[in-house]
DNA sequence: GGTAAGTCCTGTAGCCGCTACAGGAGCAAG
DNA sequence: CTTGCTCCTGTAGCGGCTACAGGACTTACC
């Protein structure tokens, strides 16, 4: 049995983002010692562990809500598989929206060097030209 | 003078976005009709544009502040420069954190078919493979 | 002139995923 | 027995909107 603080240091979860996941049902809420602190068992640390994984691939709150049953009522990799595509695509969308972003913004900043008159950065913003 | 609905309809910014950006001072407060509703003038759906275009491009609203000051003063193309690259730095620091995420889920969901036992993306999961 | 539909007004609460307090209670070591 | 640490609950804030509720005004049509 660990207290909160204990099972934060093991997990690499936040104390705060730890009471958090229990209030919104993410995790179950733990017993009590007599003075009223949470006693964690070795499950709950490998429960979080699992969310802290699936939080830094990306996954929403409610993807591992739906990941963490999965995993409980064992080998339903199918329903898994699914989500972890359609969070790829999700991923894969951002990056090229960002490589346009990127791709805009270069070119904006390099005409800095070789215009005289007005900004280009600016001038981009305000004539929306350059996207 | 255009109405609310009017400059939100030239500019592409939601009505109710142009009102919080009243509320935080990014836009100033324009005249009022005898009713009442606002009134705005051509450099206001100006303003506007030029904050759609920055927000597409991702700049935060703290920077399009410092942005907006740059273009009023004028000519000041330097501190606009540094505001660009510093966000084309993020951009691109998003990009490469993407790419390893696009990389492990791939991965992942590519063994889903090869594997018999177990759902190697609940394993990665659970056991923080794949990294 | 009346009325119905449309637009606008203010103020407040919600979204996501935390994070940061305030103000107290419990607990271990010296 | 006090000091300092951890823990407790409850609430508010972050960014950048979005979505109401419950009115007031305006416009179009008869």
């Amino acid at each position: 049995m660990t207290t909160i603080g204990g099972v934060s240091a093991l997990t690499g979860v936040n104390i705060e983002t730890i009471r958090y996941y229990e209030r919104i049902g993410l995790v179950p809420k733990p017993p009590r010692t007599e003075g009223g602190r949470r006693a964690y068992a070795d499950a709950d640390a490998k429960r979080l562990r699992f969310i802290r994984r699936a939080r830094d691939l990306g996954f929403s709150i409610d993807d591992i809500r739906t990941l963490l049953r999965l995993a409980d009522s064992g080998g339903a990799c199918k329903g898994a598989q699914e989500i972890a595509v359609r969070h790829r695509d999700d991923v894969r969308d951002k990056i090229k929206t960002l490589k346009r972003l990127d791709r805009t913004l270069t070119d904006a900043a390099a005409q800095c060097g070789r215009t005289t008159r007005g900004c280009p950065i600016i001038d981009t913003l305000v004539e929306g030209g350059l996207r």
